[in-house]
DNA sequence: TACCAATCATAGGAAAATCCTATCGAAAGA
DNA sequence: TCTTTCGATAGGATTTTCCTATGATTGGTA
């Protein structure tokens, strides 16, 4: 497809400089008659004479001219390919796509976004809010580079860092006396009134593998698609409501609304980050991972 | 200096669209094995991941997407330096810097020109009207592409072609009684009064050879440096002068004035043509001598 | 679960490209 | 004419590139 190689554009060059197939050779760092052959072998691919020997000089023919400033470019631009590629994006800068499921992200971004912030000024991190199934085959096709969801995980080509557990808690409606005296026991009957997100959210299962016994009220009819709305509407009498740890901390400050431990061992769900096996640059996702972990594990308990 | 090649941007390229190294291995006609070898040696010279494999997926990083598009167009700038120079320019084409010696070109470019633009008129033909040393000069350090002028030339370096005989006839004034009954032997007292052109025509010398044992006049104080004015002057009854037989046609319409033979054999000069004997297209100044001595001889003879 | 098909990596030896040293031949100057 | 300079050529060594065969991993399927 392509006859000339690059090793034949620098030899030129360098001839075309000194008009002197000694020094070039010298500048170029190759004995003289390995030039030369590639010089002729440059002019019988090109099917054109390039340089005119004489006894004592070297002259560039027409086309040699014509031709000397592109290949001065071509070799220009292939050293800036080199030096930008080489340069190696240092670790931990430019774009980060990173996924969250929505019932953590309102919870750990207020939290990780400073001080990601304040290490990597130079990262600039995307954020999408989405449920986990989405997140899995966004980051496996390669729309995102990581993202932060609850075990269990099962896609194959995704390895998963545990980041930290998250404890369920009960939210119940101030007065309610039901729960009047915590813990709560996961077969209490006052359960029935338990209210999910919509399908898609793991945070259902998770409540529901917690509560296995209950029959819950369905969600959809009431729209509820997010845990804010979702403790509102606790705070209002029309159910209960299992809140992550993390989110439990802000809902705590709510009117009207308690949140409740349950009996030990209390349930939790694993927080974790993943991304694909084969990326690229896994030090960035372990070193975000490292980055939440490190957080002080206060600000994510109640 | 340069530390990737041509074939690994042919192959990234290759990989790049397919995302395949089974594919990209076929279209580039060699087998996978080489071209993942390939692929490998360039992320290492470019310390730099370019694709990541996946057990079914190959997917393309961030460095190799900002890559692509500059490889690619490097590779088509590659493309089209080899298209230009291997089309080879074909020969008559294009520019090409002509010598001629002031006493021929006068006489010979009414009849080249247009020959030459009927067969080639895609050559640009540059003229330039010197003194044959200045010529010699300026084709052997590549000013000029050949030089059409008098035998003989000696300079290493150039090679010539013949390219027809120009014989000498003289030039007198018309009544003149020494010359009433040509032809005129070379020895005859009356070429006493000759005249010549200033140093450096090759004429010049060569009329001196003719008439070698005359003084002449010298031109210099005269101030005529061309055949014209010189044949004028012979108009003018100064003297008598040597006409080269391409001039002489055009000289024998002159009023008071005629053009005589000298006895056998004929005095004359050879007209050549030469060029540079390591010039790259000698066949453009091959066919350019044979367009010349093509021209029908009528048209530089009495 | 265990096999199967697809895919990229690795190994080892062959083929091709490139290079080096030594030498030749032509050209230009002394 | 002799010498020096310089590019071309020759022959063999070295490096690069390639191919075939095989291994390892992944993802799907019986």
């Amino acid at each position: 497809m392509i006859g000339i190689t690059i090793r034949q554009m620098l030899y030129f060059d360098a001839l075309a400089q000194t008009l002197h197939f000694g020094r070039a050779a010298r500048r170029s760092g190759v004995s003289q008659p390995a030039l030369s052959s590639q010089i002729a072998e440059m002019e019988e691919r090109l099917n054109c004479r390039l340089f005119e020997r004489g006894g004592k000089t070297v002259r560039m023919t027409d086309e040699a001219h014509a031709l000397q400033p592109r290949i001065e470019r071509i070799l220009a631009d292939i050293r800036d390919v080199e030096a930008t590629a080489r340069r190696g994006r240092p670790a931990m800068e430019g774009r980060f796509r990173l996924g969250i499921i929505p019932t953590v992200a309102p919870y750990l971004l207020p939290h990780v976004l400073p001080e990601l912030k304040k290490q990597y000024p130079a990262l600039q991190l995307e954020l999408r809010e989405a449920v986990t199934a989405s997140l899995v085959d966004d980051t496996a096709s390669g729309r995102l580079d990581a993202f932060i969801a609850a075990l269990p995980l099962d896609h194959p080509g995704l390895v998963a860092q545990e980041l930290f557990p998250d404890r369920f808690f009960l939210a119940v409606p101030s007065g309610d006396p039901a729960f009047a005296s915590p813990p709560v026991p996961p077969e209490s009957p006052a359960l029935e009134r338990l209210m999910l997100l919509e399908e898609g959210h793991c945070l259902r299962e998770q409540a529901l593998a917690v509560c296995g016994n209950v029959r819950p009220v369905a969600m959809a009819s009431y729209g509820a698609t997010s845990l804010t709305t979702l403790l509102q509407m606790v705070a209002h009498g029309l159910g209960v409501t299992l809140v992550p740890e993390m989110a439990a901390s802000a809902a705590g400050v709510m009117p009207d609304l308690r949140i409740v431990p349950f009996q030990e061992p209390m349930p939790q769900r694993l927080i974790c980050m993943a991304w694909r096996r084969n990326r690229a640059r896994q030090d960035e996702c372990v070193e975000l991972a490292r980055i939440i972990r490190g957080l002080d594990a206060a600000v994510l308990r109640v």
